[in-house]
DNA sequence: CGCCCCGTGGATATCCACGGGGCGGTGCCATATT
């Protein structure tokens, strides 16, 4: 099997070796098996469902968040010009025609992907055409979406799990660059992968610089970055918090004399286009962007990564960081941060829930069960706005008081709760999702405001211990770093990765150690770092 | 949660301090209109 796999790498693909890592999942896949890959960019995740894919019998299907990034992929797979590896794409840009002919392709196996974004299942007549094409595999592409905008952004993310189920439950494949431990859960849990077969490499990257650096106030920041661009080598991107602050800053830095542009996703389809063309092309040096400008990027030159406010976690900004310095080379990556830039991430986590509004949400599915509803008219007879609408029902469906259907409809399960027993749950789910997201941003604050190896320190939230300080971060330079715990050792209180029971917050799960510091993720409360002499005087923690 | 803008009011005749209101990220999709 193996060796199918190796013969499919070259013939198809020309690559010459595979790692482990890649092989493992693919094994898997080839097994019958799930499998989550969470490997960096450049580490040959798409491999892992393409070599498989022309072993197995039916088509593959790709799941990918943006039609951008869907084209890209679409693109370098065409180029390889072999028969037996074309894709196709259904989604609003094909018209009728086009996803006819691209639905012959595929059932006359001139095809062998078919490109989805999630909403596309939200279709029944799309899902009955995909069951009918006897997939024999899933691949989820940018999988912590699942987690990160299925609960309140994209909802359909939520419901993939119920659409791979309906076209036969062929294996899933999902990939990724980054996931801490919940997010795993997460997409292991809503896309109801079963035992899947988990590959994760070091997400350690030495040839990144981090550092950070606290601005008392708007002048000192501006004045910071001007300093730090006026000394680093082109190309980069500044990633800013909003829309306004992308375009003021982009327009100050050209009066700067320094190329910029600005990149948000409420600019034109052309614009952003345009911009993102200009700076892969090296005509712009500088972007300045929100999170907008993001995922699919693949330019390997990119020399730095600076952020002007404070990220809303870990997450985001491994990922951010992340498309710095691909071709290796030694790039720079700066956090300035103010002690205000929490207020804006607060207000886009914060969710107030009232109950009567969602006591009365609930009640009203009840009163027209066992029929659906749909949206339009949920947001009419409740007066609730759609953003706000999709919200408390992804927290109905959560509770199990919402069953969401296709075509925008939902529908009171069989044994709903009471509507006021499901106002309760869904504001107990509220509560713990914006407690993690709370804590997390409280791991993002940790971060820049560390006087421990950075290094470690963001590698602990990801469940991964370096062993030693990094070297690649400023206070590894100026040698406040503490060499920190050997946590293989007997330095260390508790294993890594072990259960552990606080006797105000419950249980958790040992992460890492950095520094004297501790990072436990506690089911109940998320994230928190406590000291290890503390915790070793005080008995805070006993094992589970 | 914290900003920015705007209007009001006060103390002095142009500016300042304060308070209220609005706003803030990520993208599919469909449908209607130019």
């Amino acid at each position: 099997m193996t060796d199918d796999l190796r013969r499919i790498a070259k013939e198809h693909f020309g690559w010459d070796r595979l790692r482990d890592e890649q092989v493992r999942a693919m094994q898997a896949l080839m097994a019958g098996r799930d499998a989550l890959a969470v490997l960096p960019t450049g580490a040959g995740k798409s491999a892992i469902y393409q070599v498989p894919a022309p072993l197995l019998p039916g088509p593959t299907i790709v799941i990918s968040p943006l039609l951008a990034l869907q084209q890209d992929q679409i693109a370098s797979l065409t180029a390889r010009n072999h028969a037996s590896l074309q894709a196709v794409r259904l989604s609003s840009a094909e018209g009728k025609a086009e996803r006819e002919e691209a639905l012959e392709a595929l059932r006359a196996g001139d095809a062998e992907f078919v490109f989805l974004t999630p909403e596309q299942f939200a279709d029944p007549a799309r899902v009955a055409q995909i069951k009918a094409l006897k997939p024999s595999l899933v691949a989820v592409d940018e999988a912590h979406c699942v987690s990160a905008w299925g609960h309140d952004f994209r909802p359909d993310y939520l419901q993939l799990g119920q659409f791979i189920r309906e076209l036969g439950r062929p294996p899933i494949v999902a990939l990724t660059a980054t996931a801490s431990p919940p997010v795993r859960e997460d997409i292991i849990d809503r896309l109801g992968m079963r035992d899947p077969e988990i590959v994760v490499t070091g997400l350690d990257r030495p040839n990144l610089f981090l550092e950070s650096v606290h601005c008392p106030d708007e002048q000192t920041r501006f004045r910071r970055l001007l300093a730090r661009l006026r000394e680093s080598t082109p190309p980069g991107i500044i990633y800013a918090p909003t829309r306004r602050a992308t375009e003021e800053l982009a327009e100050r830095l050209v009066e700067e004399g320094m190329p910029a542009v600005a990149y948000h996703g409420g600019m034109s389809a052309g614009d952003r286009e345009r911009a993102h063309e200009a700076f892969l092309a090296d005509e712009v040096e500088i972007m300045v962007a929100t999170t907008a400008f993001g995922m699919g990027i693949d330019k390997p030159n990119i020399r730095w990564v600076n952020h002007i406010s404070l990220p809303d976690s870990p997450d985001s900004y491994l990922q951010e960081i992340g498309r710095a310095g691909r071709d290796g080379q030694p790039a720079q990556v700066l956090l300035l941060h103010r002690t205000e830039d929490t207020g804006l991430r607060k207000f886009f986590t914060g969710l107030s829930i009232d109950r009567e509004e969602v006591s009365a949400l609930a009640a009203l599915l009840r009163s027209v069960a066992p029929d659906p509803i749909t949206r339009d008219e949920l947001e009419e007879r409740t007066g609730l706005g759609a953003r706000k609408l999709g919200q408390l029902l992804s927290l109905l469906e959560e509770v199990g008081a919402a069953q969401l259907l296709h075509g925008s409809k939902v529908k009171a399960p069989r044994w709903a709760p009471t509507p006021a027993k499901a106002a309760e749950l869904a504001e107990a789910q509220a509560e713990r999702q914006q407690t993690l997201s709370r804590s997390r941003l409280d791991m993002m604050r940790n971060f820049a405001e560390t006087e421990l190896c950075r290094g470690q320190t963001l590698l602990a939230y990801f469940g991964e211990h370096l062993d030693g300080t990094c070297g690649h971060c400023d206070n590894c330079l100026d040698g406040s770093a503490q060499a920190g715990l050997d946590a293989t050792g007997d330095d260390v209180p508790f294993p890594i990765h072990s259960e552990v029971r606080h006797g105000e917050w419950g249980k958790g799960i040992v992460l890492s150690y950095a520094g004297e510091q501790m990072t436990v993720l506690f089911d109940e409360v998320g994230y928190k770092t406590l000291s290890v002499p503390v915790v070793e005087e005080h008995r805070l923690l006993r094992p589970v």
